[in-house]
DNA sequence: TATTGTTATACTCTATAACTATA
DNA sequence: TATAGTTATAGAGTATAACAATA
């Protein structure tokens, strides 16, 4: 990921900031880089702190549904895993009635680090939008979760 | 880039539908799936665009230039440009008085695909923006400048 | 036959290092 | 010494194909 520096103001063609694809795709890239850093002291990437959110949602659930919810192949889906249960976080177990899946449980672990991601996530996301009033952060949610078709 | 079929309506977990970063990324990544569809066509990907919108903007520029505006490592820009170069839309000259560069040019084909190449983009912009009105979508343009500290 | 998880593999994107030619 | 461009290379990230186990 290019990072400007700070020293570089990064004059942008006045064609890309009339795109709301454009911004779009800068603002994403501002937050991602917020969450990555965030999360990087504790080993973790934005996927696996969406296995985690979608655990404590949904409860136990297969490696495929978990895919399904978070936009991950399951070929990606294995190593998220792994990664999760190898820092004891999640625990894989044979699913009671269907022996093809795994139930993927979270564990006393990975629900006591839920706590603290939520916290840092959640300073990301209070940085990402530092420039913008209260009235105004409410009004983005708002639109943003409009354009994506998810109200 | 994984698609969600349309059949699939993935209901996204509470704690993300909150969180900014997260519908950021969701729907930037809804109009970088657009653009990605407008240009293919066209045998462009959006890094093309930039620079042919950027060559149009700031004149002549050498390839370094063009990296720091669009944040394009100049490693990247190399294929980018040897790509335009090849369909014959940029052309690559030794600048004048630093011979260490190139003058990279915009070519009279490529400010000809320049004008379809906006129409196309435009249109995925508008795509993605279809579900607001036209109240809203400047305030989501305000928003986003303010936020990417572009005002 | 279809599905879940897995592995191996390949492809894209992007960055680092090293080289050249200039400054 | 520093910079612009280039090449080779390596590392993510993510997808496809094939396989085993199970439905």
């Amino acid at each position: 990921m290019l990072r400007t520096p700070a020293e570089t103001p990064a004059p942008v063609p006045d064609a890309l900031r009339r795109s709301t694809g454009f911004l779009l795709g800068k603002a994403a890239q501002l937050g991602a880089e917020l969450v990555e850093d965030a999360l990087q002291p504790l080993g973790l990437k934005a996927r696996h702190y969406g296995v985690l959110v979608a655990l404590q949602e949904l409860g136990p659930s297969s490696q495929h549904a978990l895919g399904q919810v978070l936009r991950i192949d399951r070929t990606t889906m294995v190593a998220t895993i792994d990664h999760l249960e190898k820092l004891g976080y999640v625990h894989r177990t044979p699913h009671p009635s269907d022996r093809r899946s795994n139930q993927v449980k979270s564990t006393p672990a990975g629900t006591a680090v839920l706590k603290t991601v939520r916290k840092a996530v959640a300073a990301a996301d209070e940085a990402l939008v530092s420039r913008l009033s209260a009235r105004q952060r409410s009004q983005l949610l708002d639109l943003l979760r409009q354009l994506c078709g998810l109200q």
